[in-house]
RNA sequence: GGUGGCGUAGCCAAGUGGUUAGGCAACGGAUUGCAAAUCCGUCACAUGUGGGUUCGAAUCCCAUCGCCACCUCCA
């Protein structure tokens, strides 16, 4: 298997992933999470499917991954998006319009976003991480460890305090400052901010420790007042001796989270740092900063080699960066309409978006719905490092490819049968074993070569047409099953339950040898009412069988009960009977099953 | 204005000097009672535009147009 390879951001140039674990075994990777003052749109989500992804891509590489995803709920300003953080926080906002509890309302949108995330099928929100809760910590429950950063960045003379009692960053001791993004501020221009932060040393300097009595999240350094209690009892034994007592009750600026719970979760240098491309300037750069100055952590040099005594990547050895979500080539809007969340998506009119959910009926999206793990595949589709341009079109596309993927996979699952096929257990031909083995290598040469999605999907589909070519044994479905669930064990796209099978030709032959079917075929145009199976199979005994339309109450289609449909439309078949067959079929699919005649017997799907 | 990135067939998107990845859509054919699925074929001698280097350029150089993002400015 070929080396993984990652775009660093740091460097800006594709470098060969080696973890600082010296037994090269575990690997540490922090993604900046959400914000949750709102739903999370579909880029966000855009940026936290790729940390998933290379998440799996990790593991596919032999990794032990600590994927630790925090939840921003408190000191993420309005105006964060200038280094200087200024303006109300986000959250408490958000909490004034909707008359609620900022607490409140960051659980609630933290609710949603998890189960947005589990739709989706983030890795860490599911199974046995969604419970663990270092892998997903809340910044509002980690005061103390930010407490303890700020007062390590005092002591060491990388920050100060003001006359108000709050604490900023002291740019001017961190000479590499903006060299993971690459811009250079000069005084000059900063100045014109000045007024803004008026007890400032430098216009670049950024809060630490926020002083607003308007604030309704507040903490007091210097007594219990406004702590959780067991965050207060865990400040006390972090921090003893207690803070600066010049810092007064106030809340954390927001680029402190990160590295205050990085650094309790994974440790003070991390190998992988993932977010937007929104957060290299100012949220990593500020992080940078803070985790050098407090822990004084250097990152060794790309690949090991000795590193110049400056700080260079201090904190993360590899920034990973996803590029934005476009639609229409814009950024997302929720003025131009452009704007969607997650769950606009999943199901637009619970979302209160009708015009969406009529636009996406009218491609072909079923209730107007688009079914999660298509929003997956069209949100991985691309290359991170590229922007992607979102749309109903990419939508439809994915649909359609998901859906390629998922008809081979049904039919080699059924080629495989239940296990009791003694010729599954037979050594698939060679020319299996070598189209399984090449192709498996393509896929992972293709994901190491710096995550390139649209190359392991060519990988994907090359192998789905071959095998569509091939007549499979028992045992060579076996092993392109294995293929298949080895591609979505990295994409999680595919539905694995058994949801289709073969009725063949000779048991439906059988069933109206027995029985008087075909006779009754004549009948099917005055069925009437049947509620259940049972009643279905008198019915039919009797003559009297039931009109699809009528058949409200048989929401569930069982096994049984599709077979009974397909062996009473084989008889409409045998009579010529076309209308009523096709109608037969026409009514299994607004039911959810979908049918095929094929040379070997009857196909059904259920969708 | 500064910085970075991008323009590849109807759409999405690989490829970064030398046998046109892949997907989607459309159309034709095979198969089918009709479908579905699948196969074969077409659209496809595509690379924003104009120059240049080269035996050879989507790939390198110069110019130019357009788009995007970040910073700045303005609201």
């Amino acid at each position: 298997m070929s080396v993984l390879k990652l775009k660093n951001s740091y460097t800006r140039s594709v470098e060969i992933f080696q973890p600082l674990d010296p037994s090269g075994q575990r690997v540490t990777m922090y993604s900046c999470g959400p914000t949750v003052y709102s739903y999370a749109h579909i880029g966000n989500f855009r940026s936290f499917l790729m940390s998933d992804l290379l998440r799996r891509v990790l593991e596919r590489n032999g990794y032990e991954v600590k994927h630790v995803m925090n939840i921003t709920d408190v000191g993420h300003l309005t105006e964060d998006d200038v280094a200087d953080a200024t303006g109300e926080d986000k959250l408490q906002k958000a909490a004034r319009e909707m008359g609620w509890d900022p607490y409140r309302l960051a659980r609630h949108y933290e609710d949603a976003f998890v189960e947005d995330a589990r739709h989706l099928r983030m890795k860490n929100y599911s199974g046995g991480e969604a419970s663990a809760p270092e892998l997903h910590p809340r910044a509002a429950g980690h005061v103390p460890e930010m407490l303890q950063a700020i007062q390590k960045l005092i002591e060491n003379e990388y920050a100060y305090v003001d006359d108000s009692g709050q604490v900023y960053f002291d740019i001017a001791k961190f000479p590499d400052y903006g060299k993971l993004s690459g811009k250079v501020i000069d005084e000059l221009e900063a100045g014109a901010r000045v007024a803004v932060g008026e007890h400032k040393r430098d216009p670049r300097d950024f809060y630490l420790w926020k002083v607003d009595p308007k604030h309704l999240m507040q903490w007091d350094p210097h007594s219990e007042k406004g702590w959780d209690p067991a965050d207060y009892e865990r400040f006390r034994q972090l921090l003893p001796q207690g803070v600066d007592t010049r810092i007064k009750p106030g809340f954390p600026g927001w680029h402190i989270e990160c590295s205050a719970m990085s650094r309790a979760h994974l440790g003070a240098l991390i190998d992988i740092h993932t977010g937007g491309e929104d957060n290299i300037f100012p949220h990593h750069e500020c992080e940078i900063a803070q985790s050098y100055g407090a822990y004084s952590t250097h990152v060794p040099g790309p690949h090991g080699a000795p590193d110049e005594g400056s700080p260079r990547n201090a904190f993360a050895r590899y920034w990973v960066h996803g590029r934005f979500l476009l639609v229409n080539n814009k950024k997302m809007s929720k003025r131009d309409g452009t704007f969607y969340t997650v769950r606009d998506l999943l199901d637009p009119r619970a979302a209160e978006r009708p015009d969406l959910a009529d636009e996406l009926e009218k491609a072909g999206f079923k209730d107007g719905k688009v079914p999660a793990n298509v929003l997956r595949y069209a949100l991985i589709s691309n290359q991170y490092t590229q922007q992607m341009n979102f749309g109903v079109e990419l939508l439809q596309q994915a649909r359609a490819s998901v859906e390629r993927m998922q008809t081979r996979y049904d039919k080699l699952r059924e080629a495989v049968g239940d296990g009791t096929n003694p010729d599954a257990d037979e050594t698939a031909s060679d020319k299996v074993l070598e189209l399984v083995t090449r192709l498996e290598e393509q896929f992972d040469n293709a994901l190491n070569e710096n995550l390139n999605m649209p190359n392991a999907l060519a990988a994907v589909f090359g192998a789905i047409n071959e095998l569509n070519t091939m007549e499979l044994g028992a045992a060579e479905a076996r092993e392109a099953l294995r293929l298949m669930e080895s591609f979505d064990d990295v994409l999680d796209v595919l539905d694995r339950v058994a949801r289709s099978g073969l009725i063949t030709r000779e048991q439906v032959q059988t069933w109206l040898d027995e029985s008087t079917l075909s006779e009754k075929a004549a009948h099917l145009k005055h069925w009437a009412e049947a509620p259940d199976r049972e009643q279905l199979w008198e019915m039919v005994e009797a003559g009297q069988l039931p009109k699809f339309e009528d058949l409200a109450p048989v929401e569930q289609m069982d096994g049984d009960m599709i077979e009974l449909f397909v062996a009473i439309r084989q008889a409409a078949r045998k009579a010529k009977d076309f209308e009523v067959a096709d109608g037969i079929r026409d009514d299994l699919k607004i039911r959810g099953v979908q049918l095929e005649d094929t040379p070997q017997g009857f196909r059904w799907v259920l969708g």
